[in-house]
DNA sequence: TAACATTATGTGTTGAAACAAATATAATAC
DNA sequence: GTATTATATTTGTTTCAACACATAATGTTA
């Protein structure tokens, strides 16, 4: 087991192989999303939150339906309609109703959320940046490559 | 960029290579994370729930203080109080107050406690096993490895 | 075209997380 | 030995997430 599994967790004894991958994983992907959250708080909106609008300012000046945001969330929410409710109050999104199907309710970014987006970003990959100084180009190469394997034939 | 992150999120062009690290990682946790909770769920305990038995499992029959335990979750929860009272009302564990220092509570997993962690583990077992089939043992440890220099030198 | 299934979103409710402030005890300094 | 500071936990409050269910529009099929 390596040391600093051992120092976080004060474990006593070594853990079968496989779990201490996903316990480093578990480990890592808190420690990098609490400093994205951090950095959020400052702007007053959550992870949840930034997801949703750097997945819109990707397609804006269009929008996207509720149900394909959802399918794009890094971590998958069951309660899209609520984020956006937030989003909206906050004047950052806007509904609109198609006529071609009236079920959906396409979501846009707005001006303001445009604005949001870009002033967090360059702060995100600054922290990103930070956040990996410990490895090399290549370590990063390898860690995006075994992560993919990892999620690769998942629903 | 690797196609499954392009298949997973819909990306349109290549994120710099260390945000795309981030985002495999997150995609990663965010799926293993899913599958134990689903575990979990069976059981009628949340993940931060099981990792605080978890954690009281490993040091049966002593207890630990409040602190101790926040100290050892995996994710870290500013609220450990509360996911006590919830496994307290469930009778998986109890508070006892020390005469040393009286400002602590000292919280013990009970036998039902250990009866669950008992069932949950081997499921938890076959799970991470299942997950990670896509790596071999040394792509495994070399994950380990990269994981744990993220997090080294952090808080 | 009426009936049924499917898809897309919204609502109601309950439980849990986040953050700040409060309480209680212990350790330290003078 | 009292005042001050630090530590350990609890409580209050507000916001957020999860789950099931409800509503509405579309698609499909007899």
């Amino acid at each position: 087991m390596g040391e600093n599994l051992q120092n976080r967790l004060k474990l006593t004894k070594q853990p079968p192989l496989r779990e201490e991958v996903a316990l480093n994983l578990a480990i890592a992907a808190s420690y990098f999303s609490g400093k994205i959250e951090k950095i959020l708080g400052k702007f007053e909106i959550s992870g949840a939150q930034y997801n949703v609008l750097r997945i819109l300012k990707g397609v804006y000046p269009e929008g996207h339906a509720r149900c394909a945001i959802a399918m794009r969330m890094i971590e998958r929410s069951p309660d899209i309609t609520r984020i956006i409710d937030r989003l909206e109050k906050q004047g950052l999104v806007e509904r609109i109703r198609t006529e071609e199907d009236r079920r959906m309710s396409i979501t846009k970014i707005t001006g303001k959320g445009i604005e949001i987006v870009n002033k967090v970003n360059p702060l995100v990959s600054i922290e990103h940046a930070e956040s990996t100084a410990n490895l090399s180009d290549e370590e990063c190469k390898l860690l995006s490559e075994l992560t993919e394997k990892l999620y690769k034939d998942m629903g």
